[in-house]
RNA sequence: GGCUACGUAGCUCAGUUGGUUAGAGCGCAGCACUCAUAAUGCUGAUGUCGGUGGUUCAACUCCACCCGUAGCCA
């Protein structure tokens, strides 16, 4: 085999402000798995990750809590941690940016970067919250779209007409924080000049540091020109001061991806032997791999190697970036219970399961993977229960019972065992190149294979034939010895699994060059489940779980606000009082949804068939962000019957179906309660 | 809107530089088996490879346009 390897791999850093769900648990799992092939083939590997602690919402939400923040990223860490763990992701160490270490790089990084005259300073105007005396980010800013008016947009872009534009050009700008109308204010900012770094950066990217996708979107970028890219933040703000310049602090962005040295450089500190400056000096041999999400793409591969090597660390070996998680075919939704927290997934299910089904459908691509609950329980199932689980179990009977739990003198299928040995190296081939499902794919081939052979050997039919005892162990030990290797190959996908084949094997933990020595005359424990079923009830049950976080969260989240400035109530004010008679001349119906289909040419829209009880209208409902058609049928809901008719590019909409919320995916259609007929009047 | 990807059997996905009848797993149908957590083995059916044009002796594979999906636009 190969050199001895030191690698360093990181994923990025989750931040502070919120749980583990399965959507960040992709990347995690995804390093996890890679780290620990890595340390299975005999290599120097270190996995290190942090919490990404600073910021405006964490300064806003501990605010909130009434803590300070010290004490909120001090919880979160935990949960984060107990997460992580739980779900066996390997850290050799988990920080924090809001370290010693990290205040340690920052400053560093920031200060030779300044001596080079990377960084630039200048006046900005930006907007300013009097009541809060704060500068307010882009997102903490809301108004009217100047383009069509939509209320309730971000700083920074549209949801309804998607159109960009800055946050001065907002109509009736208002803070997200305060509810105050901001004013402009002047403050000085600190700027990375990134155009300095063109030429290092086209090296770096030319390098082959990065996928292909991803090298093309930084072509993008190139040619549209690289430029300065603003540090500094204004006090108040939670994180690091600026060096001589007091009231001015790093923007979160510069600090997080320097956690991940702050993290290694922890790690060393507590390690004998372990050498920062192997890893981080120019010229390093060792490697860089940094994980992450194509949503961070432009600060890992643009300000990332950038910063470094303007402050003469060396940059990394390369950037892997990965797709989103999907489930079921779609975002995940709160609504639908499919924003699934890594504790609630934790509650019902075991973590071996999602590792094999993530690894299953993982490539070295930036392809987002969906997560089909349906295909998810066939899969594990099969795949791990029926296929690999089993050969062990249907193996194990024969030898405890007959021969005390000892094994052959010799492989009774040298060819078949070899062969197995040999299919390793390809998919060691895979795991390295972080094709993970053909690694899952190639083992379960094999594992088909090693079921094939105790078919074709029948112990279940030798075992009743006398004098053949010498056989019946042999097929059976056979049987046992392609089981480790599969073990053995999975080890990455499932360490815990593998832990408990271990101890069922008696045997040390597997490395990948100690697989092609057998198992001979050795004894094994008597047989235990290694893994159960998924049951669709416990998905049923998690989904369940999911809507009820979301309630509890509604509850706690609304009820302390109410008196507070932020809210529905602030964003859209109640409308005038109206008199009875006003309100009467709106005739609502109970309406039963008897078809619904996608319009064609309008992604916004659903065609609704709706049933009044003895006359059906068409109503055109702009709420296909929200909802799948064949979701709505045979639904009852609330619709205003006597509007007047309208013609649109589709047809003709008789009517208007009842919903809340603000757009997008956040619309819910008003329900009623069962026994309402369709046709019945709403007052 | 611009850009980057993706769109292959009911589902989840493979298909290397264009080349004989397009593959796997799950699911489905049938048969066998009963050692095993009803777990396994064998056999079989199923696809105008998103659409339309084009290049070519030959295209799922290359090109153009269109449709759909996802993301990015600092």
């Amino acid at each position: 085999m190969s050199r001895t390897r030191a690698i360093l791999v990181t994923s990025a850093l989750p931040y502070a402000n919120g749980p583990i769900h399965i959507g960040h648990l992709v990347e995690y799992i995804q390093t996890d798995i890679w780290a620990r092939f890595q340390k299975m083939r005999g290599h120097r590997c270190y996995y290190v990750c942090a919490d990404d602690a600073h910021g405006t919402p964490i300064m806003l939400r501990a605010r909130q809590e009434g803590i300070s923040p010290e004490t909120l990223i001090a919880r979160v860490a935990e949960e984060h941690r107990a997460d992580f763990a739980d779900f066996r992701i390997g850290f050799d160490n988990y920080h924090s940016t809001h370290s010693p270490e990290n205040r340690y790089f920052a400053c560093l990084i920031y200060q030779r970067n300044l001596e080079k005259g990377h960084i630039a300073s200048r006046v900005i105007t930006q907007a300013y919250d009097p009541v809060e005396q704060m500068f307010l980010p882009d997102r903490f800013i809301k108004g009217e779209c100047p383009k069509c008016g939509a209320p309730d947009q971000y700083g920074d872009n549209c949801e309804a007409c998607g159109a960009s534009y800055s946050p001065a050009e907002l109509k009736n700008p208002r803070s997200a924080i305060s509810g105050a109308t901001p004013e402009q204010r002047e403050s000085q900012h600190f700027f990375f000049r990134l155009g300095d770094f063109e030429d290092m950066l086209k090296a770096w990217t030319a390098s082959g540091s990065l996928q292909r996708e991803v090298a093309n979107k930084l072509g993008e970028w190139f040619d549209a020109g690289l430029q300065e890219w603003d540090i500094s933040r204004d006090a108040p703000y939670f994180g690091f001061e600026i060096p001589d310049q007091a009231g001015k602090y790093f923007y979160v962005w510069l600090d997080a991806p320097i956690g991940y040295m702050a993290s290694f450089k922890h790690l060393c500190d507590r390690t004998e032997g372990l050498s920062f400056d192997e890893f981080w000096a120019p010229g390093s041999t060792a490697e860089v791999y940094n994980f992450i999400g194509k949503d961070i793409i432009y600060f890992h591969a643009l300000f990332w190697p950038a910063m470094l090597h303007g402050a003469d660390f060396r940059t990394p070996t390369a950037v892997f970036a990965h797709g989103f998680l999907t489930v079921d075919g779609q975002k995940m939704s709160k609504s639908r219970g499919t924003f699934i927290k890594a504790r609630t997934y934790l509650d019902h299910l075991n973590p071996e399961y999602l590792r094999y089904y993530f690894a299953a459908k993982l490539g070295p691509g930036v392809e987002d993977i969906d997560l089909n609950l349906e295909d998810f329980t066939a899969r594990v199932n099969a795949d791990l229960v029926g296929k690999l689980v089993n050969i062990a179990s249907r193996c194990a009977g024969f030898l405890s019972k007959r021969f005390d739990g000892r094994l052959s003198g010799e492989v009774a299928d040298p060819e078949l065992f070899a062969s197995f040995v040999r299919a390793g190296e390809s998919i060691a081939d895979a795991y390295e190149r972080r094709e993970l499902s053909r690694a899952a794919r190639d083992v379960m081939g094999l594992a088909d294979r090693a079921n094939q052979y105790i078919d074709e050997r029948a112990p279940w039919v030798v075992a009743k034939q006398a004098g053949r005892d010498r056989e019946l162990q042999d097929i059976c030990s056979m049987g046992l010895n392609l089981f480790r290797l599969l073990i053995g190959f999975l080890r990455p996908i499932l360490p815990g699994t593998a832990e408990a084949a271990e101890a069922f094997l008696r045997i040390p933990p597997l490395t990948w060059d100690v697989l092609p020595e057998p198992l001979v005359d050795h004894e094994i424990a008597p047989f235990k489940p290694l893994m159960t079923r998924v049951e669709p009830a416990q998905i049923a049950a998690v989904l369940e779980a999911s809507r009820e976080d979301l309630a509890s969260q509604d509850a706690r989240k609304t009820k302390p606000h109410e008196t507070r400035t932020e809210g529905h109530l602030v964003r859209e004010p109640i409308g005038e009082t109206i008199e009875l008679a006003d309100f009467a001349r709106v005739d609502l119906r109970v309406a039963r949804i008897a078809a619904a289909e996608a319009v064609d040419g309008a992604d916004k829209l659903l065609r609704l068939t709706l049933d009044l009880g003895g006359e059906t209208r068409t109503v055109f409902a702009g709420i296909r962000t929200a909802y799948r058609a064949e979701d709505l049928v045979g639904r009852s809901t609330v619709m205003v019957a006597n509007l007047a008719p309208r013609k649109m590019r589709f047809g003709i909409s008789e009517g208007m179906v009842l919903a809340a919320g603000p757009g997008g995916s956040e619309i819910y259609l008003l329900g009623v309660d069962a026994g309402a007929e369709p046709g019945m009047r709403v007052r």
